[in-house]
DNA sequence: CTATTTATGTAGTGATCGATACGTAATTTG
DNA sequence: CAAATTACGTATCGATCACTACATAAATAG
């Protein structure tokens, strides 16, 4: 049952741990192989053994960061009871998240410049990757809806959308600096868009329509 | 009055201008000399002498990029007749923009890379820059307020800090491939909060009190 | 004209980039 | 034990990085 030849000297989840908090903290291009192997204690023949290549070693941090990071914000979403709940759980949870304690400030998915870096596998990975908060609160809403607690008729994307983006600026002002007060300042003010978002009669303004000011 | 030596055989704002466009559109550390060089279509010797080195040339399209790039969404802030036009402007103004007609999707300065790659002059610059978003509305909030439009008491900077970070979103779902129908919608949805955000009895809500559902 | 000044193109600088060849160490298999 | 297999450290690969020395071209100044 045990490996073959000559077992590995380092833990390979600690140095993957290494590589996202760098990856995380500086961007795609702006880490070198050789900082890498810095901050994860390892030689390069071990890092490419171990992982491949750069492009490889940075999707799996981007899964090691979905993996790891990810419960503290979308854990509640689909034990709330309501979703409004489960909306206010997200968002005050990133906002306790995304300052960074004992991180990189901000979601290393949201800021990856990777998008705008390297036109191939990876902006794509992590777009998608971006585009699945879209999904997961277009699915509560759907299930809200389902259960009759919300209308039907909704503009369930637009709504998810429209969150999703407050919650990637989030990421921005935390990486700027801002703190919990601030960002759960900026949460709830999302928040209280609620309920015009969520009324039966009108599901958000279209374009044709005129928009009452 | 004519400069004294041999006269400069490009012109010094196109090139600048295209130096812009490959930033804004790859980032910062993705961006090198040699692809700026046949961007700009000048060699090397003359990129140095003329904008100094790559952090300086960075600096300089970003002013470049403020400089040219604003009006389309900043123009109509202070010309607005109320606060409420003034922000609707902006954000639609945005949503009309930021997909990048001619340019690249997004604003440079927001999703510049920079702050997290390069720690030093540079990710102060663009955090700067980008915390001007939140000065500017929050002048016009103060504005209104000193008018009578709006009451007084109200956290004008968090209002504020609430519509740059939407504003920031919108960049990235921007830079994900969203159009302007998309980023309507999500401008409005920021805008469905603005009774809330700024009714006379409730400056934003406070950790303490009770939060409807 | 000559002298001065500035810009340009060629051709590089040392440093660092991502990625490897290779000989050795450490383990399992038979 | 010997053979096979895997990981290790050293030392380095060619390519590209940001940047520049240098000779030449094109303008003004006197």
């Amino acid at each position: 049952m045990a490996p073959r030849g000559r077992p590995r000297a380092f833990d390979r989840e600690k140095a993957l741990d290494a590589a996202t908090e760098l990856f995380w903290r500086q961007g795609y291009s702006a880490t070198s192989m050789a900082d890498l192997c810095g901050a994860m204690g390892i030689n390069a023949p071990s890092l490419y053994a171990a992982f491949g290549s750069k492009e490889e070693l940075y999707a799996a941090a981007i899964a090691h960061f979905s993996r790891t990071a990810s419960p503290d914000i979308w854990g509640g979403l689909d034990a709330a009871p309501t979703a409004y709940a489960a909306f206010e759980g997200v968002l005050l949870g990133s906002a306790r998240t995304l300052p960074g304690i004992g991180h990189p400030p901000g979601c290393m998915v949201t800021l990856s410049a990777v998008g705008q870096e390297c036109g191939g596998r990876l902006g794509s990975l992590v777009a998608d990757a971006r585009q699945e908060s879209v999904h997961l609160l277009s699915q509560r809403l759907e299930r809200a809806i389902a259960a009759g607690e919300l209308p039907a008729g909704l503009d369930v994307a637009a709504i998810a959308r429209f969150y999703t983006c407050v919650q990637q600026g989030m990421s921005i002002q935390a990486r700027d600096g801002a703190g919990f007060a601030e960002l759960e300042a900026v949460a709830r003010a999302a928040l209280a868009a609620w309920p015009a978002l969520t009324a039966p009669a009108a599901p958000p303004h279209r374009q044709g329509e005129r928009e009452s000011r």
